[in-house]
DNA sequence: CTATGATGTATGTCATGACACATATGTCGC
DNA sequence: GCGACATATGTGTCATGACATACATCATAG
């Protein structure tokens, strides 16, 4: 088997063993990861217009968090509100129940992230974080985690030296998945 | 953001990009990377009880692929008999229309390892594959993976020095999320 | 042989993801 | 103001993934 293909799996059985794990630990809070991540970013980034939340989830990212966002509303989390500059867009905010819950969550996430340090060494995290920063570079679901990453460090995102890092090192190499989508000839 | 934080989510973005340029790929064969994945496994490994496939597969591990069985039969790429020994179990084997493309499978599949291979260097291939075979360790995906590896270096996994080096750095390190999963109290 | 439990497979349900399309609203050229 | 187009959101559809359950068949204790 190729390294690549070895790699491509291992990326894949992370992601279904992170997500697994994930999902046991907030069946306490009635939450799925993707309800969590969206209650997550609302409540920390304040009040978010739908599209604004699309551009920063990682999960579903794309396309469009309506329903994620309509289960977190029907759980009485996240209150809608209409836009009053522009009628077309909606105002979501963590109600105090959302917000209480969105900390809860982070402590259980602060779980995960600890089996993470306790599974990888700091030095390999730096080399994953690396790598896979090139391999997401220019794509949806990296560009998101960009964002938020810059929504963090509002000022100036070189205060985040791993984002500076990757960055940097795009520059020298290049990166992405260097394949050119287009339609068949279908 | 914490560095593991990150890297979660650089993790699950990468799987998303992944599945998504490969599954762009693949519209030509109409195939998604789920029933590619259980074809190629069907074509390399002979006839298959649906168990057997499922214990390999590492998308939909744990459960089983009935589903995706089902389309790769309608499509004709699989044929289903019965089990001669055990009435319970089927035997699943590609047809010869589902042998080619399988082969054909194997060509697009190497487009997208050249681009991972293209992003990443062979010294930082290796290091992923060491750290996120800690995290996948103990874990269902991450066992279909070893079962996979198993079958194609049946003399003796050892063969496979990516295999023994992720083995014995967890003998030393031990690994996978300590999290124990249990039932909450609801 | 029969009752009991284990195993292999199929299916129902729910929440995602990815995609396409529909609708409402905003913007801009004229 | 009006029409063409862009944007924001909602919704329909299909294939997964994860879970639970149903059913047939096997294995085994007695």
């Amino acid at each position: 088997m190729r390294t690549a293909e070895q790699l491509r799996y291992l990326i894949l059985a992370a992601q279904r063993e992170g997500n697994r794990v994930l999902q046991a630990l907030l069946t306490e809070l009635d939450l799925t990861p993707a309800q969590s991540e969206a209650l997550g970013l609302i409540s920390d980034h304040g009040p978010l217009a739908l599209s604004e939340l699309g551009d920063m989830l990682v999960c579903d990212s794309g396309t469009n968090p309506s329903r994620i966002v309509n289960r977190l509303v029907a759980a009485g989390l996240v209150e809608r509100h209409p836009g009053k500059q522009d009628r077309r867009q909606i105002r979501l905010s963590a109600s105090r129940l959302g917000a209480s819950t969105a900390e809860r969550v982070r402590r259980i996430e602060g779980r995960l992230y600890d089996s993470i340090d306790a599974a990888v060494s700091d030095a390999d995290q730096q080399v994953l974080i690396r790598a896979l920063g090139r391999l997401t570079e220019h794509s949806p679901a990296g560009e998101s985690l960009h964002k938020r990453l810059a929504a963090e460090y509002p000022a100036d995102s070189g205060d985040d030296p791993l984002v500076a890092e990757v960055l940097e090192d795009a520059e020298e190499h290049g990166f992405g998945f260097d394949i050119v989508v287009e339609p068949g000839p279908a």
